[in-house]
DNA sequence: ATCCGTTCCTAACGTTGTTAGATTTCCTAA
DNA sequence: TTAGGAAATCTAACAACGTTAGGAACGGAT
């Protein structure tokens, strides 16, 4: 049977025209024109046809979301061949911060408090391995031993973030918002290279 | 005339109303809840009568957002009481995350991308001013001089931001995120103190 | 008692996400 | 070759949203 395999793929191929077609309205024209109707009609069809390849909304917008983590995670990746340890952190930092400049509503669904924790937290997954494998060479290479490694971690996301949100925000511009990156994340490293006092070792309690 | 002076105090006070339901709406059920006409409900009035009294939804939401950030100001104020200079300052960093995790759907509209830009900057500026204070008397109690101030400002705001919604996105819990933001701060004054490498004096271009 | 401005409500418009039902298309099987 | 049935697609509609228009009711001043 040939033929239902050819239906499979057509199916698969209209899927993933919607994706793109959603992907590109909301780059060039933002969150608030990702309508399903407008969808449809991008891709010549009429608006329940997007209910046979998504359950809802949500279910395409978090296909977006993961779409946007592994555009990230690329360039990750390409930032994350740069030799020198250091470097490569500060690397990372303003490829993180470029990432949400250049993409700003991806970047926004990415982060939007609305699409569901758990899978928002399950796509990004790959990405923040990225983070942690490297500061897991960087402490390595500086002798550096962290009181709390995966709670050193999601101070380096969470700061990334951060910052990446101020340019988002409109709080400073994009180009000062990656300076402000690097920077920041050189003064946390040096931090810990100097060595955190004594009252260190937090409750890893309460964590999710 | 003492009628009309009544009759503006009438219409101030159902304008107040009107904001405490939308505020009691918001923080009990969330921002899905935040209807004109769940509010009208409230307060006993039909739809219409709200946009008497805001031009829109944006304004009223606008309303709530200026709120928000007068309540962080004062749990501010009092943070800043604190009289050691390094204790205050990570209880600044545990005060804000505190606020984010007690007032999850009132600190996501006051981050909310779709709230204008401008405005929220604009209500913003009287915590931030009191970040600023706090950084002015730690870095002279240290005798620090910071290459940039405002760079070491917006690094502080955006920091203790992304670290909050750490917990407000769910990626970690709520005490968690403020232990995380206390050793975030004081790994990034600790960078400060201990002096950045020469690479500092970045250009104070592009900012905003 | 009458007028006028304010206040308020009902009804409606356009748009959103989403579902139901009918219709068309197209492969399969007799 | 043709009858049947599943898959695909459309039009129409629903509920809920923000928002506006138009008229009814109230209340103080002449």
């Amino acid at each position: 049977m040939p033929t239902s395999t050819r239906r499979a793929r057509e199916r698969a191929n209209t899927r993933e025209r919607i994706i793109e077609a959603a992907l590109h309205v909301l780059e060039t024209e933002g969150v608030a024109a990702l309508t399903i109707r407008r969808i449809a009609t991008d891709v010549e069809y009429s608006a329940p046809v997007v209910y046979q390849h998504f359950a809802n909304k949500d279910a395409l917008v978090l296909e977006l979301v993961a779409h946007g983590h592994r555009l990230m995670l690329s360039e990750f990746h390409r930032a994350a061949q740069e030799p020198d340890t250091d470097r490569r952190m500060t690397r990372i930092a303003s490829q993180y911060v470029r990432f949400a400049g250049e993409h700003p509503h991806l970047f926004q669904v990415m982060n939007d408090p609305l699409v569901d924790a758990d899978e928002r937290r399950r796509v990004a997954e790959p990405v923040v391995d990225v983070l942690r494998e490297l500061l897991t060479t960087w402490s390595a290479a500086h002798d550096v031993v962290l009181a709390d490694f995966d709670q050193a971690c999601e101070i380096l996301w969470g700061t990334l973030y951060g910052i990446a949100s101020l340019g988002h925000l409109g709080n400073v511009g994009d180009d000062r918002a990656r300076h402000l990156a690097e920077q920041a994340l050189r003064a946390i490293l040096l931090g810990w290279r100097t060595g955190m006092p004594a009252s260190n070792r937090g409750p890893s309690s309460s964590g999710s």
